[in-house]
DNA sequence: TAGGAGGAGATAG
DNA sequence: CTATCTCCTCCTA
């Protein structure tokens, strides 16, 4: 994606870009593309770069120092990942001194992060959208899926059109120039997200979800939402086989609050009370799950009432609009 | 006008 | 056959 001497921005959303919650930085990519770690030993990705580093000088950034603590970063704001001049030789000015050395262990620790998000992410959609994380293994329907999310994650106007009848080993052969051919407006949005997703499928193989969960990734999951990702890992345990039902796909989201609870969010988890904050979202989430693309909420509230008399979702005691309640909390 | 309740036929796995 | 999906009518806030 990035031609000799005009390295691309790689936008990567952690989190959600579309909530005010999300952790956003951009990677950029340094004259490699992110796919060239496919055969590097190594775990980390070469020429990763955060310009917000560029943006905040390391000492005035509160981001930056609260990367040494426990707890997750500040989020950035949706609309501050405008790709910044790239300003490569200061990210590889060779750091000197003590100063040096902890900015450049700063940098690893973030970088570390970054990866650890993309990973997690990765396997989030994946989940959500019932496709294998390798795009290798990804048929038509697969792509599709992939093209109709990555379409909602980043806001593009309709493009999976553009791309029908391709598997994912097709859309892997192509070229970014095919992809600028086919959507000369976002086909390097599409492709740099492909490349995201590759390198994120070659990492996984490198480095399995058990060595992850002990090794240098755990930064990522300890630091910003252990408990999420532990109750995320467990339900995923408990439905390993599909198809996915409506209330599970409900309180997956329920249980990813970091990510979903602008569209839907407990008002009481004990009582397994929750509200659908964004009708249209939710609706438009479920669609993409199931292959819907003509799903909305009329259709998948009727979807939730078939569950009062099966008894796994009810009004609550006191009806309100958009609020539902689960008859066996977790 | 959006959301809620529920009937009823269609459809996918 | 089950679990929706889809379309529908009627009701309510």
């Amino acid at each position: 994606m990035a031609s000799p001497g005009c390295a691309a921005h790689l936008p990567v959303f952690i989190g959600h870009p579309h909530h005010g919650d999300t952790r956003m930085v951009s990677l950029y990519e340094d004259i490699k593309p992110s796919r060239s770690l496919l055969g590097l030993p190594e775990l980390s990705w070469p020429g990763v770069y955060i310009p917000c580093c560029d943006r905040f000088p390391i000492q005035e950034n509160p981001w930056m120092l609260r990367m040494a603590e426990p707890h997750a970063p500040a989020a950035l704001p949706y609309g501050t990942l405008e790709p910044s001049p790239a300003k490569p030789s200061q990210a590889q000015d060779p750091p000197c001194g003590m100063e040096g050395q902890v900015e450049e262990r700063c940098l690893e620790q973030v970088q570390t992060m970054v990866v650890g998000e993309v990973l997690k992410d990765v396997d989030t959609a994946c989940k959500l959208l019932n496709i294998a994380s390798d795009p290798l293994d990804w048929s038509c329907v697969h792509v599709q899926k992939w093209l109709l999310w990555t379409e909602h994650l980043y806001r593009l106007p309709q493009v999976s059109t553009l791309f029908q009848e391709l598997t994912g080993r097709d859309l892997c052969s192509m070229a970014e120039a095919d992809f600028r051919q086919r959507s000369s407006q976002f086909g390097d949005v599409l492709y740099a997200h492909l490349d995201i997703w590759r390198s994120a499928a070659a990492m996984k193989e490198l480095c399995p979800p058990a060595d992850r969960k002990s090794g240098k990734f755990n930064l990522v999951s300890e630091n910003l939402s252990a408990a999420d990702d532990d109750s995320w890992t467990e339900v995923m345990r408990s439905y390993p086989s599909q198809p996915i039902h409506l209330w599970q796909f409900l309180r997956e989201l329920l249980l990813k609050p970091h990510n979903y609870s602008r569209c839907i969010r407990w008002l009481n988890k004990e009582k397994g009370i929750f509200k659908i904050e964004d009708t249209a979202h939710v609706a438009r989430l479920w669609g993409i799950r199931k292959n819907r693309p003509a799903m909305n909420y009329d259709k998948l509230s009727r979807s939730i009432r078939q569950y009062y008399k099966k008894g796994i979702i009810r009004k609550p005691d006191v009806s309100r609009r958009l609020v539902y309640q689960f008859v066996n909390p977790v």
